[in-house]
RNA sequence: GCCCCCGUCGUCUAGCGGCCUAGGACGCCGGCCUCUCACGCCGGUAGCGUGGGUUCGAAUCCCAUCGGGGGUACCA
């Protein structure tokens, strides 16, 4: 790898599941590392397990990319020079790469069972557990034609070099595997089916990556990776060895990996909750970076300057959906107020709040209200409850339960009638003309404690203890339903 | 077992031999603001896994040890 190439970065999952925030973190640092350096981002899928892979899944990471703005320059329907970037559509590509690798002698043919081996390594009083034990790495022509008779078909090992591996990890230093400690791994199945082993590599060859930043799952498979590197160097496939970086894992709960199961690992959760994508790349971005030692909140222009991938921690990062919250709840209040709206807009109708269609009426009064809400939600989710209030008939108002018993008790009869009473008598119903007429009516008339006056009225109106602002909103309510709100509320109706 | 990675407040991190009686953020606890809840502001809580070295001086370097994680597949 020299200095002076263009960087190409690259992003290859496996269509398997929903996204996993994992996942999404090594797409955003591999985006962020290739936007940095002004290089190119490659999206290539890994689908050659059939039995694990799905259409589905393969569109939701389509989905998931483009929902947070990741995009890539070559890759699944942006094409590109070395395509396709399925690989389940290059098999013809790898085919041909493992022939010459063999005619080579980098690989071998092995007919080893896996019992045979075992067994090799109990009569030799080692471990089982050691792994293949490179046994027909030297088999004689002679020695294959036997088990070929015996039916058996052999798979294509590749011959492990017998020195040290070591390379300098991009986010953890010098990393080295003894020599011997890894035996030569399996490439291509005895089917003919080429596995994970040949086609990452083989890939990020010809595709020209020139740095493989993923998950420290994949790390001890880094020796044999570069081993196979050097054979297609060797045959004139590969020109130069790209950099490796392994990404620390994000855990849940406990010392785990976060799960793939578990619910909070779902990167679509945090879309139907109402997370912005600024947000949660914000937070995405802070599991093992950061931007500066007094800072943690930023753009996503921000990142991309900024981002160093030899300053990444090295440590598992746990993901911790408080933080995750307030770094999007200050993202949701930086929105401008109209783009809230729009964005809002989706779950307020997904709630029910709003009809598919709303009326101009229905958006007015949202955008009058909106930017009181946008300061109180950290979520965008959490804006259907503070507004259906506003949007919900009359005949299907009624306040919360447990917020009529802690508001709308006996105590509250005397507020609500001395509230209607001066309400009715306003000569205009606008917030501060309401808001006078309250406290006259509940803190001076009546001696009441601010706190304890409007807690009956908020809820009479809005029906819940937690609402926008109170004068506000029932300016915006209207005088009627307001009123009628209140009148409803007393006991005995 | 063997190989590899990791170890600073509860959590995410800054730190790269003196600026550290360890900084920021989230959380939590107080307070101010206030019609509720938030926002905002002010203050507080809490950490270098352990033991040895090296050094005038160590969170920072070395060794050991302990702990956690991953790999050890004809999955990726």
């Amino acid at each position: 790898m020299t200095e002076n190439i263009a960087v190409r970065a690259r992003f290859c999952p496996s269509p398997t599941g929903t996204p996993h925030v994992g996942l999404i973190r090594t797409a955003l640092f591999n985006w962020a590392f290739a936007r940095h350096h002004g290089g190119k981002l490659v999206f290539r899928i890994e689908d050659t397990d059939a039995a694990r892979d799905s259409e589905e899944s393969y569109e939701a990471l389509l989905d998931a990319l483009r929902w947070l703005g990741l995009d890539w320059d070559e890759g699944p329907e942006v094409g590109g020079e070395h395509g396709p970037y399925r690989q389940s559509e290059r098999g013809e590509i790898y085919a041909d790469v493992a022939k010459r690798l063999l005619e080579a002698g980098e690989l071998y043919e092995a007919f080893s069972t896996n019992e045979e081996v075992e067994e090799r390594r109990r009569a030799a009083g080692q471990d089982p557990k050691l792994g293949y034990d490179n046994f027909d790495r030297d088999l004689t022509e002679e020695q294959k034609a036997a088990f070929r008779a015996e039916g058996r078909a052999p798979v294509l090992r590749l011959r492990m070099p017998d020195e040290d591996l070591s390379w300098n990890d991009l986010v953890r230093g010098e990393i080295s595997f003894k020599a011997g400690t890894v035996p030569d791994p399996v490439l291509v199945r005895a089917n003919g089916q080429p596995l994970y082993t040949l086609t990452n590599p083989v890939d990020d060859a010809l595709m020209r990556i020139t740095h493989v930043l993923r998950g420290e799952d994949l790390l001890p498979s880094t020796p044999r990776q570069i081993a196979l590197y050097r054979a297609l160097t060797r045959i004139g496939l590969a020109e130069f060895t790209p950099e490796f970086g392994h990404l620390p894992y994000v855990m849940g709960e406990g010392n785990k990996k976060l799960s793939k199961r578990d619910p909070s690992s779902n990167l679509f959760n945090y879309r139907d909750r109402g997370f912005i994508r600024e947000g949660l790349l914000n937070y995405l971005a802070l599991l093992g970076w950061s931007i500066a030692d007094d800072r943690d909140v930023f753009s996503v222009e921000e990142l991309v300057q900024a981002f160093e991938i030899t300053k990444v921690s090295a440590n598992p990062a746990r993901f911790d959906v408080k933080k995750a919250e307030a770094i999007n709840g200050t993202h949701v209040r930086a929105l401008a107020h109209e783009d809230f709206v729009q964005r809002t807009l989706p779950y307020l109708v997904a709630a029910g709040v709003l009809p598919a269609a709303p009326s101009e009426e229905q958006l007015g009064a949202l955008r009058a209200i909106a930017p009181l809400v946008q300061e109180r939600v950290v979520v965008l989710s959490e804006a259907t409850g503070l507004l259906r209030f506003l949007f919900i008939s009359e005949e299907d108002f009624a306040p919360e339960e447990a917020a009529a018993t802690k508001a709308l008790g006996p105590d509250s009869e005397p507020v609500l009638r001395a509230s209607i009473e001066a309400l009715e008598a306003l000569p205009s119903w606008e917030t501060a003309a309401i808001e006078e007429a309250l406290k006259d009516a509940l803190v001076e008339g009546l001696g009441l404690k601010p706190r304890k006056a409007f807690a009956p009225v908020r809820v009479a109106v809005t029906g819940r203890t937690v609402s926008p602002p109170l004068y506000e909103s029932m300016e915006l309510l209207g005088r009627e339903r307001s009123l009628g709100r209140l009148r409803r509320a007393l006991p005995g109706n």
